[in-house]
Order: structure tokens, then sequence, then C-alpha cells
RNA sequence: AGGGCAAUAGCUCAAUUGGCAGAGCAUCGGUCUCCAAAACCGAAGGUUGGGGGUUCAAGUCCCUCUUGCCCUG
């Protein structure tokens, strides 16, 4: 039943058209009452850091409980995956765990390298565990490339130690320009797209080349969904606000013993790991404890990286289409997100909530 | 009170013997197929503290005022 209607993703939009009018809603709603018990839809909760995503997807969890429906969170952000990386990503507590189930954290020790490809496998395998128990999954996070390579068509080409490890060398010896031109010889097209300055990718797509034999002509996909319903909800917010959120939020993880845990990580190898030791906050207390920067400086730092951090995530979001926004201030966000969420809602949006120009941007 | 030093983009500072006022950071915008809380690119931003003078030409030299810092009383 569930796999029938899974294949006619659009069964439940369908009911709900904003062109309704509203004498019909009461019928609609009766309708999806009903399907919700065979649909399932999967929710996907984005926005910039300290915006709100968290709590709204715990309330959210609450709300689907007490229609008797059960919902676990499936995190798709980058850095919740590093065991011991709590204060500073502000990761949800022992005891908010406890009350809601949350996959894709604690996965991997400080000292592993996270890489999207196998994030992208686990967070699908999460999905369809939470599917197949007739649990909603709600996806939330502030990663937009962890959150497209789960929801939409990703495949990633594969990797190689070796071969990446040779062309790092080689980075280092001639330099990005040199290997550039490299990649202008081997994949015009791709070479014209990556800008020569930047090594990473450059690396990264002479690596492809050399394992798969052809060209480099990644470019992201469309905008479809490759699951059968989901519906993405966005938490727009202003700037200045934010910011500011930004700003209480650092302060508060230094007063929380920040740096501790900063120490305690170091121990056991944050320093030396790629992605880890990346971390926004992380990567500035390092510079503290090693008496680079001071203490003011490494907390300014993180306040600056994580607003730019912020403005980044934005700028990826507002790209999609597919977001349907509220804005952070609705008295009722989680009847809101619920309304979107929930039995009445997959995908529609109430009259009273639509997209806040003022605040998207 | 007297003497000395300083004042240039939002911030920190550059600017040959007087010769088209620049850089880093912040800000704004953009790119993105395995390090993505990463990496990279672009744009805007100035009556050089105010006023006067010398000069073909003044951020630069002279006078004056304002503000700040230091020293001496």
């Amino acid at each position: 039943m569930v796999a029938l209607l899974g294949s006619q993703p659009s069964s439940t939009n369908f009911f709900l058209l904003p062109t309704l009018g509203d004498v019909h809603r009461p019928v609609v709603q009766n309708a999806c009452l009903w399907l919700r018990h065979t649909v399932e839809v999967t929710v996907v909760l984005v926005g910039p850091t300290a915006a709100g995503k968290s709590s709204l997807a715990a309330a959210v969890v609450r709300r689907y409980a007490t229609e008797g429906r059960r919902a676990e969170v499936v995190n798709a952000d980058s850095m919740l995956v590093y065991r011991g990386m709590d204060i500073g990503t502000a990761k949800p507590s022992e005891a908010e765990r406890a009350e809601v189930r949350h996959h894709m954290v604690d996965l991997l020790d400080v000292s592993e390298n996270a890489t999207v490809a196998e994030f992208q496998q686990l967070a699908r395998g999460a999905i369809e565990d939470c599917r197949a128990r007739g649990v909603i999954p709600i996806v939330v996070g502030g990663s937009a490339l962890y959150v497209r390579a789960i929801v939409d068509d990703f495949e990633f080409p594969g990797t190689d130690p070796a071969v990446r490890a040779r062309l790092e060398r080689e980075l280092l010896t001639h330099g990005a320009e040199r290997l550039h031109q490299r990649l202008s010889d081997a994949d015009p097209l791709a070479a014209t797209r990556i800008l020569p300055g930047n090594a990473r990718r450059v690396v990264r797509a002479l690596e492809v080349i050399e394992l798969t034999g052809r060209s480099f002509s990644a470019v992201l996909p469309e905008y479809r969904y490759r699951l059968p319903d989901v519906v993405q909800i966005g938490i727009a917010i202003d700037r200045p606000t934010l910011d500011a959120r930004i700003a209480a939020r650092v302060d508060a993880m230094w007063a929380a013993g920040f740096v501790a845990e900063v120490r305690r990580l170091a121990a056991s190898g944050l320093r030396d790991s790629l992605t880890a030791s990346r971390a926004l906050g992380y990567r500035q207390v390092l510079r503290y404890i090693d008496g680079e920067i001071s203490a003011a400086e490494a907390r300014d730092l993180t306040i600056v990286g994580t607003r730019k951090f912020a403005r980044r995530q934005q700028s990826w979001f507002r790209k999609d289409g597919r977001i349907s926004w509220l804005p952070y201030y609705e008295p009722d966000l989680v009847s809101a997100a619920y309304a979107l969420a929930g039995p009445a809602g997959a995908g529609s949006v109430p009259d009273s909530l639509a997209p806040v120009p003022g605040v998207e941007d």
C-alpha cells in the first residue's frame, strides 16, 4: 500500500492545490487524515545556523506524537557526526536525544575523515529504516550539499587515496596553476568551470578523470527529489537577528566549557584531522590553545566565521525553489511547520504563511 | 599650561625626493558532485579630521583649529 501510493508522489499535493476554495478544505483535510496513514512523508528542515532548526524539529516530532505518529530526526549537519564535538556544534543534548531518536549523530571519531558520499549512504539508509518502521523521518540540517546529496539524485564518483595523495604531492611541487593546465588538456569543459585558484576542486576533477577515464563534467543535478514525498521547510530569519543569535550562541558555548572540550579533543587527535579540525569554533579555539591568538580574538573570529557560514547557507538554500519558508517569528511556528509536514500538509502553504519577503533575504 | 606625536575605507594600516589614494579584515554578491562548519571568485566602499596657504601639482610642505595619546609641570 505504501509502495503503491509512494509511486504517486503528488497524490497528497493533488488534494491540496491552493486553488481549492475554503469550502472544500474540510473534505480535503479528511482525505488527508486518511492518507497520512498510507503515504509516507519525508520532512526536511533547513536554514542557517542558530535559526532554531533543532528545537523546531523536536517540537514537530512531539506534535506528530499527539496524532499517534512517530517521527525521528535524521541529522544532515556535517559536524554532528563527530563524537565529543558537542558544545561547539550545538549538538542536541542527551536528554533531547533520549526523547527523540537522532540518526547520523556521533558516528565518527574526531581523527576520522567524514565524506559526503559515506554520509549520503548512511543517511539514506536511516531514512529507509524509518520508513520501513512506519516512522516519519525529519531530515534536519544546515549542510546544503549533504541535504541535496540525500534527497536528490546525486552519484559521487569514487575516490582513491593513492591517486589523491599523488595529486596532492604534485600540487605542492608544481602549484595549482600547473594542475589546472593539465585539467585544461584532459577536460577543457571542466577547466572552464573550475577556477585555477581552487586547488581543491582541480585535484578532485583530475582524480575523477583518472579513476573513471571519462571527463569530469559534473554539474549540480536538477531540483528533483528521488524520494516519493518530500516536504522541505526553511526557517527564514533576518540578518540582524541571526547575527545577534550567533554572537549569543558563541558566548554561551564559551561559558559552557567549549575550550575544555577542544582541549580534550586535541588530546585525541583533533589537530591532525582533515575535517573535524576545520569546524567553526574548533579551529579558532585550537589557535587560542596554541597561543597564536587571544581568547577574545578566538571568540570574535568564531562569531565572524559563523556569520559568513550562515550567509553561505542562506545563499545555497534560497536557490532551492522547493523550500517553503516560515518566518522565525511566526507565533506558532510548530503548528505552521506541522501544517506543512503533518497530515494536512505535504507541501501546501497556508495562505497566512506565505513567504515573508523581508525575512527571506 | 608648555612641549612632542598622531589623525587616510566600517576596523587595522600602506602610499618613493610633493606626481592618477592602495592592501588585509569586515560588508554585499556569486561558484559549488567525496575535506563542504571546506575551498574559491567578484563587487562596492574615500571631500585623506575642519579651515586657510605655498605649488603646474599637496595624504605628503607651511599656518591655524579640533580630537586623541605621550612627556614635563
